[in-house]
DNA sequence: ACGAGAATAATTGCATGCAATTTTTTCTGC
DNA sequence: GCAGAAAAAATTGCATGCAATTATTCTCGT
């Protein structure tokens, strides 16, 4: 009669690595001793180790045979391929989106946007870009396509555990970010399918040359600290 | 010195699962036990569990806690769905394909095409749907693009699952499909990127649609026998 | 007979133990 | 001192055992 909701050790563990890597607390090549992370967790090997199988499957660790799991990180082209293939989902997104929101899709989603655009306002980033991701999340979720949906959810997954990539805008990319949201809001609601995975995609291209250029901007940095 | 090629137990648990799914020899709907299936496989309960676990987060088992896993078949909302993913899929992968594919894939791709073609006028239905899909999985390949390539992959390999798809093309259908093919030779030929981005997607909803009468004939004739 | 409920069997989830591999430490000879 | 080999320690991969859950069979009352 413990208060253990999911309804299993492996679920619980794997829970608790993805948001562990996700806050970071696991590091890109950082390794994954069992026996450590065993009590840690105060599981045993065996669901801990069932979890490393399933995380290396989702590509956020890689497993080395005999020589334990380290926390992937992300090179500069990954980073490019997965902006890339988000680029395609989100577009396609707009376009069924458009066509298989229901109106409280998209009030839903039209409330959140301006709840994000008053964050802007006050400058509060953090909270901005929690309601960016939910909002880009929603849309997809309008569409009804479960797998449109968890294949974005998990490149989405893998970009955020890059945590250098959300802090750190220049003023002007988040202007015209906001901008955009705006007139991808206008498409949604007039239900252009078009327009709305037209915007998208620009949209998405614009964050990851943003990305990109802070890519280069925290190599440069750390090549002249050595 | 066995000859266990397979750097692990798990690997070769995972290459035979998968390959016993895609064959058909584990049919949707089956249960997997596992004691029995580790008879089959010659191996503990060790590897093959953490194996189901790998394949139930690839979405080709459900894991139902305390009740064992069944190999997961696919719903006509579940095909329509992953047409939709694979067509944006593929029209991405055509435009960067014409990029920056090299001059050998583009000679690689070509040859494909022709032995498929020498297989069409021959009539043989398999190694025409093999080299169908060997070249449409090397035009993604050919993109460099490494998230595009395991994205497709892993669903073509849930859709190759559903066989009933395969067999059954009426004769329409395969020319309209070759005589595609050589549209999308053409294309990528001149590098057209935006001509064989459009033409892969329309190829593809053309296999959906053909797909989906086929399932619903498919239902019929259930119904009919019931 | 038939169905509800108890007893039994089978199956899964997890912990632990052991052998094989890898890593670290300690030795040895130059 | 130090490079390299040998030994020791640690770590992973896998097999097995046990408790908990689920499925099956049996029993008994109507």
């Amino acid at each position: 009669m413990t208060v253990q909701d999911p309804t299993t050790l492996l679920d619980g563990v794997l829970l608790r690595l993805r948001a562990m890597i996700e806050a970071g607390e696991l590091a890109p090549g950082a390794p994954v001793r069992e026996r450590e992370m065993c009590e840690r967790l105060s599981v045993s090997r065996t669901p801990l180790r069932e979890a490393l199988k399933v995380l290396a499957a989702e590509r956020l660790l890689e497993l080395r045979p005999n020589r334990g799991a380290v926390v992937l990180g992300l090179t500069e082209r990954d980073v490019r391929d997965m902006f890339e293939v988000m680029e395609a989902l989100e577009a396609t997104a707009g376009r069924l989106a458009c066509e298989r929101a229901t109106d409280a899709d998209i009030a839903e989603i039209q409330a959140m946007h301006f709840q994000m655009h008053a964050h802007y306002l006050r400058g509060e980033l953090e909270p901005y870009f929690q309601l960016n991701q939910a909002i880009h999340a929603r849309i997809v979720a309008a569409t009804g396509n479960a797998v449109l949906q968890s294949n974005y959810a998990a490149l989405a997954a893998r970009i955020r555990n890059a945590r250098y990539l959300a802090n750190r805008w220049s003023r002007e990319r988040w202007d015209v970010a906001m901008h955009e949201h705006g007139l991808i809001l206008d498409a949604l609601v007039a239900r252009d399918g078009a327009k709305l995975s037209e915007i998208l995609a620009a949209h998405l291209r614009g964050k990851g040359v943003a990305v990109m250029e802070h890519l280069h901007a925290v190599d440069d940095a750390e090549v002249e600290a050595a």
